[in-house]
Order: C-alpha cells, then sequence, then structure tokens
RNA sequence: UGCGGGGUGGAGCAGUUGGUAGCUCGUUGGGCUCAUAACCCAAAGGUCAUCGGUUCGAGUCCGGUCCCCGCUACCA
C-alpha cells in the first residue's frame, strides 16, 4: 500500500518535569529520524507533538510548590519546546493540551460520541479527601494491607506482598495529600465500553501482525484477558471540562484527552481558526490514503493501540494507526531513569554542558537506542561512541577526504578518468545504500540505519587504504585523481544520507562542500553529486573528540544527585498505630555508659560493648560499626533499653539494646542526655 | 500472583521458514602515514540464562526454573 501523505506523532511529553534522554531515545528521536527521512524523500509529512498539561500528578506538584497548575505546565512547556527545538526535533509544530483549541477539539470529540450514545453512564463510591476538596486517585490512599498487614500499602497494590487491592480494602485509609481520612461519596462518571467494542478492535489488531513483538504481544494480552469499560471522566478541576449537563467538577480522563492532542495540533496548525486551510486537518486524520503513525514509550503501548483506536472507531470518521513503534526503555549508568529522583542526563543541560553536540548525542541514543530491549546509557560508552566512530570513523574520512583534496587540487574536485574493476564495484556498492538504509528506517529499524550509514564511511576508509593516493600521487598522478573524485561522491552522498540522523553534520558539511541543499534521498545512489571542478569551501573538523574530563564531570554529577536524593528526597515515615502508656511503660530505658568497644569479627556492622547501666554492667552487641569507631566510643553516654530480652547475636548474649536515631540515608547516632547532671540508670521516660 | 517483552563472546546488538553462531566497539599482533595516535589487515575471545524434551540435527520448536523490564505513583 502506498500513502500520499504522512501523520507521524511523538508521544506528548508530560509537562510536570524536563526532556531526559530517556524520552528521546524511546520516543522523539527515532521519530525525528523517520520524519525527516521522509522529508527527504519528498514526501507530504506532518510531525505532530505537544506537552500534555493535565491529569493529577500536576495538580499535586503546583500544590507542592505553591503556584497554580497552569503555571507548572507553563514552565515546562518552555523548557521543553527550547530544548527540542535546540536538539534538532523538527516538529511541525509542539502544541499544548492547555490551548483554546485543544479544549474545544477534545470536548467536541468527547459529546460527538456522547451524542452517539457510545458511553456508559455509571455511579461508583470513590473516596474523598473533605480536606483537599477532591476524589483520590487510588494511588494517592494508603491504608493497613488487609493481606499482610502492612501499614503503607497503597490503594492499588500492596508493595510488600504484592497483592492488587481496591481502595475500600484497606484497612485505615489515609490520604496522601492531607493525611486526613477519606470518605466514600458517590460519583458519576462515563465509560468507554471497550467490553462491547472488543471485536472490531481484535480484527484491527489482528490486521497488524507486523508491528513489533513487544507491541503486538501487549495488545494481544489485553484482549485475551478481555477489554472492560474504561472511566473517561475524572473528578478533578484540572483538564478539559466535560460537556454535557450534570458533570460540574468533572473532566476529562487524561488518556482520553492526550491523544486528541495530536488532532488538536493538527488543527492548530493547518486550519487556524477563521483562517484559510479551515478543514485541512481532516485530511492528515480522515483521509484513508494517509498514514498514521504513533511513535511512543512502552509504558503507552495499550493507549494508543487499543484505547485511542476505540477512542476514533467509535467517532466514525477517523483513519487508524497504521504502526506503533514503540521502544522499550533506556537505563541510566546501570538504574532505572527517574524524573522525581533526579537520575537523568536532562536535555536541557546537555545542550549547554556539550554545547554543540547534538549530533553526538543523536548518535550514541540512535546507535544504542532501545529497540527491542531494555538498553543502557553510560557516559563511557558516549564518549566511547563519539571518539571510535563519529571521529574516527566518520569525521576523520571526510576530514582526510577534503584535506587531500585541497592540498592536490586546491579544493577543486577533479576528474575521475578511468574506472577500475574495483572502482565500478565499489560505485555500485554506493548507489546501494540509499535503498537499503531506507528500508531500514522505514521497518523502523534505526539502530541498523545507522549502522548501514556508518559502513558507507568505512567503506570510504578502507578505499583510500586500498589506494594509498598520497603514495601514487608521486608516480600517477591521473589515477589519484579518479580516487579523489570517488571519495568525494562518498562524502556527498553521507552528506544527505546523515541528514536523518545527524542533522547538524549534515548541514555544516553541505556548507564545506558548497552542495545543493535541495538534494533527494534518491540523489544519494548517484556518483556524481559533484562536478568536476566544482570548489568546495575550506575544510573544518565535523567532530570533536571528547576528553575524560567532561565524562568524569558527568558522572560525578549523577553520583552527587544521588546523593542528594538519599538524604534530601527519602519520605518520611508515617506514624505507627496508637499505642497505650501502660504498653510503653512496660519499656525500661535507662541511660549508660560504654565501658569497653570491640569489633566483632567476621561481621561489618557490629560492635561489642561492655555498658555500665547503673544497675550492672553487661555486653551488649550492636549494629553500629559503620558509624562509630571502637576506640572513639570509650565513655560515650547512651540510652538503653536494658529489659529487652537478651539475645545470642553471632555466639555472644546480648543483653539490651542502645538506643539510636537514624537518618533518612541511614546514618546512626547515639541519643543521650543534653544535660551533664544525667547518670549511669538514670530512667528515661 | 497473572499477562506481555527480553536474557547470544568484555560492552552494545543481528540471527530470516531449525543445519557445526554473525556485526560494531573494545583487546592483541601486523601494515600505513593523507588524516583529530585517526585509518587498513589479521587474530584471540561465546557450553547462545538454566534444566529437560522433540528431531539425523535447535540460539532457532515444546515444557519447567531463574533473572531484568512493562502493564502498577512520577515516567518514554
Amino acid at each position: 500500500m502506498t500513502y500520499k501523505r504522512y501523520t507521524v506523532t511523538a508521544a506528548l511529553p508530560y509537562a510536570n518535569g524536563p526532556i531526559h534522554i530517556g524520552h528521546l531515545a524511546g520516543c522523539y528521536l527515532p521519530a525525528d529520524i523517520y520524519v525527516r527521512y521522509l522529508r527527504l524523500k519528498g514526501e507530504d509529512v506532518l510531525f505532530i507533538c505537544g506537552s500534555d498539561e493535565h491529569g493529577v500528578p500536576i495538580t499535586i506538584k503546583a500544590k507542592k510548590e505553591g503556584i497554580t497548575p497552569q503555571q507548572v505546565v507553563d514552565k515546562y512547556h518552555e523548557i521543553m519546546g527550547g530544548a527540542f527545538r535546540e536538539f534538532g526535533v523538527s516538529f511541525d509544530i509542539f502544541s499544548r493540551t492547555s490551548s483554546k483549541t485543544h479544549h474545544e477539539t477534545a470536548s467536541g470529540f468527547f459529546k460527538t460520541l456522547y451524542d452517539k450514545g457510545v458511553f456508559k453512564e455509571e455511579v461508583t463510591e470513590q473516596y474523598f479527601d473533605e480536606k483537599a476538596n477532591q476524589f483520590l486517585a487510588d494511588r494517592y490512599i494508603i491504608g493497613t494491607c488487609p493481606k499482610c498487614g502492612n501499614e503503607n500499602a497503597y490503594g492499588d497494590q500492596c508493595e510488600k506482598c504484592g497483592s492488587s487491592l481496591n481502595p475500600t480494602d484497606l484497612i485505615n485509609p489515609r490520604s496522601t495529600l492531607s493525611g486526613e481520612k477519606p470518605v466514600l461519596k458517590k460519583t458519576k462518571n462515563w465509560f468507554l465500553p471497550l467490553d462491547k467494542m472488543q471485536p472490531e478492535i481484535e480484527a484491527y489488531i489482528d490486521s497488524h501482525k507486523e508491528w513489533k513483538p513487544n507491541v503486538f504481544g501487549q495488545c494481544k494480552s489485553w484482549l485475551n484477558s478481555g477489554l472492560q469499560p474504561r472511566a473517561m471522566t475524572r473528578d478533578l478541576d484540572w483538564g478539559v471540562k466535560v460537556p454535557i449537563e450534570g458533570a460540574e467538577g468533572k473532566v476529562l480522563y487524561v488518556w482520553f484527552d492526550a491523544p486528541i492532542g495530536y488532532i488538536s495540533a493538527t488543527k492548530e496548525y493547518l486550519s487556524p481558526a477563521g483562517r484559510a486551510g479551515e478543514g485541512l486537518w481532516e485530511l492528515y486524520w480522515k483521509d484513508k490514503e494517509t498514514k498514521l503513525v504513533h511513535f511512543i514509550g512502552k509504558d503507552n503501548i495499550v493507549f494508543h493501540c487499543i484505547i485511542f483506536p476505540a477512542m476514533l472507531m467509535a467517532e466514525g470518521s477517523y483513519i487508524l494507526p497504521d504502526n506503533v513503534p514503540a521502544n522499550e526503555f533506556l537505563n541510566l549508568e546501570g538504574d532505572k531513569i527517574s524524573t522525581s529522583r533526579n537520575w537523568a542526563v536532562w536535555l536541557h543541560e546537555y545542550l549547554i554542558d556539550f554545547k554543540d553536540k547534538q549530533d553526538t548525542l543523536r548518535y550514541t541514543l540512535c546507535a544504542n537506542a532501545p529497540e527491542t530491549k531494555d538498553n543502557d546509557f553510560t557516559w563511557k560508552d558516549f564518549q566511547a561512541k563519539n571518539n571510535n566512530e563519529l571521529v574516527a570513523i566518520l569525521g576523520n574520512f571526510i576530514n582526510r577526504t577534503l584535506v587531500l583534496t585541497h592540498k592536490y587540487y586546491n579544493g577543486k574536485v577533479p576528474d575521475a578518468m578511468e574506472y577500475t574493476k574495483n572502482d565500478i564495484l565499489l560505485l555500485e556498492e554506493i548507489s546501494k545504500f540509499p535503498e537499503r538504509i531506507a528500508s531500514s528506517i522505514e521497518h523502523y529499524r534505526f539502530r541498523e540505519a545507522l549502522a548501514e550509514l556508518m559502513n558507507l564511511a568505512r567503506a570510504g576508509n578502507k578505499y583510500l587504504a586500498d589506494n594509498e593516493p598520497w603514495i601514487l600521487i608521486k608516480t600517477d598522478e591521473k589515477r589519484v585523481q579518479t580516487i579523489m573524485n570517488i571519495s568525494l561522491q562518498i562524502v556527498a552522498n553521507l552528506t544527505v544520507l546523515m541528514e536523518p540522523f545527524l542533522p547538524f553534520t549534515s548541514k555544516k558539511l553541505g556548507a564545506m562542500l558548497n552542495l545543493n541543499p535541495g538534494l533527494k534521498w534518491k540523489d544519494a545512489a548517484r556518483t556524481d553529486l559533484l562536478l568536476v571542478r566544482h570548489q568546495i569551501n575550506p575544510a573544518s573538523l565535523l567532530f570533536d573528540k571528547i576528553e575524560e574530563e567532561a565524562i568524569t564531570a558527568q558522572v560525578q554529577k549523577l553520583a552527587d544527585s544521588k546523593k542528594m536524593n538519599e538524604t534530601a528526597n527519602k519520605t518520611i515515615e508515617p506514624s505507627k498505630p496508637e499505642t497505650s502508656f501502660d504498653d510503653f511503660n512496660k519499656m525500661d530505658i535507662r541511660i549508660g555508659t560504654i565501658l569497653e568497644a570491640e569489633r566483632v569479627p567476621k561481621t561489618d556492622k557490629l560492635l561489642k560493648l561492655l555498658i555500665d547501666t547503673g544497675i550492672d554492667k553487661r555486653i551488649i552487641v550492636s549494629g553500629i560499626a559503620a558509624y562509630y569507631k571502637p576506640e572513639d566510643i570509650i565513655g560515650q553516654q547512651v540510652s538503653i533499653l536494658v529489659n529487652l530480652a537478651p539475645r545470642k547475636i553471632k555466639g555472644i548474649e546480648s543483653k539490651g539494646m542502645i538506643l539510636m536515631a537514624e537518618n533518612s540515608a541511614g546514618e546512626l547516632g547515639f541519643i543521650m542526655p543534653n544535660k551533664p547532671s544525667m547518670n549511669n540508670g538514670d530512667r528515661i521516660k
């Protein structure tokens, strides 16, 4: 099937944090490569994105920072948009879901489905936080797990025993927003009856067996377990208002609203209200000859492959996604990327730390993209890919070719006089590259496509090494002209073929070669892009080596943020259940002094202490060796639980327990009176 | 717990309908000097997570087990 035009979307990034390398590798970079390639082919393509600005987490972030949700999304919309632009992600439009067009489009879409009687209305009881005056998502309710007694189970799942829960299962539920006990309140919501739509959804999925295994498999899994109706509205005040009577205080579910953002962004771009072109957007969403492709990360698969298509089917006039090439996740230095833990390489920071090195990051992320499974980004690998591949193979081939051309011919392209048999073989080989790379890109195999591009540069290096023009120049000047002509043609072809992957470098190189900027993808199959006597400009280096210091600095930056998190960002444990004075009084806590201290052999943490409790002198084994050296704590005053049942630890009988304060980093400290008049045996109460 | 994806030489990946494992980087040795000590050639390096089965023959098919990730707050 051939298409007249393409609508390509990249997942709307959630506007509560900046963009990091995981976003890029998973979604935006492959999408951009795909789109740039299509444009080079001369296809009619629209590249759509925008920030996703609704949903509960944004309201919570706003509350935390004491600003309005609008201020939160304004801030991140700005940061993300700027970073994308500077990184060369070539969206035709980067819109936002808080825009007027979007509110109108999304609510209109909902209204259409409502009028068609698609939705099922249902009244349910949900937990409501009276203090915060809002309904609570499952995840914002914690309480005691009915199965294992864990006091901090979430409303949807207990992380201790793994059982999945309903918020109403929790014993003693509390709101994480206010800490108050939430109340059950009736609320009406509108559900998309996915259960009824299952047959047509299934037929749709089954017609796309070519989808990536992770995508197809995930869809089948959902279908096999039977689709359930899903609420498309939420009780919240931040979002697109539900456009029907009796729905005050309700907004569209973000997952209903967000994908419609693709449509509203298209409208905004092509059909500005009241201007010519009204309705043009529909070509890109409703015409059967348009190919719709969604680039997303693996967490979004069901929404894009099942729920959004179901919405489009229910509406009736839209085309369905032709493919949803979801990538897996990128890890960073062995750990999951996390916005909240600040474990990430932020794009806006990268652009400052590695100025004008967009293409290095683009190369690294593409070469190492998590296409089939999760991958790991390491700074060391980033450095290696830059130095050993971009600099040594691609940059070097181009540089040596241009340097020789200037040296021998003052920058004028020499004539190819006579081809040898090997020349002809190489020229044939070269002409196959555009086709080969194209095929990889069209099958969403971007790593493979990039590797092929590098193979062309490798072929160039080999050609130079095999033919040694720097030696022949002394004996066979004529032959050298042909060799250099061929090498230059390879450089010209590289300029075109690298554009989707390395657009900044391509532009720079094109200027160096004085190459016609209007060249198309298919031109790269030719071997005469540079005409004889064409003048090229002075050569400069396309890539610089990245030195050790730059890498160490980045690694250090990550280490710092890890440390900061451990201390600052850890949540304070909620209080234990109420206890009685009598229970407390059963504990006999006294002041004591450490008389002797020694390490317990073959252990990391234990110290054997001799304590004067005022009552007696006794041995206590305590797990504090990581924080105190034995010799430093002799004479230290401490608090001891003296009536704790004795226990053998590593063969030593420990009678009692030293009380310690523990901070969020797990660091321990003694608890002692702050007056000198307190003596051994004095009570703590 | 369930479902889905993944587990291949030091690192990152290919392995099509089953026939004694390929590529890039790194490592080692050699060559070259036009080039950012870059380039070219060669070599070493894998019981294909693990156990069992089907088969003349399995990384590739079937079954069990282990590990990582997603579906499950933030999040691609």
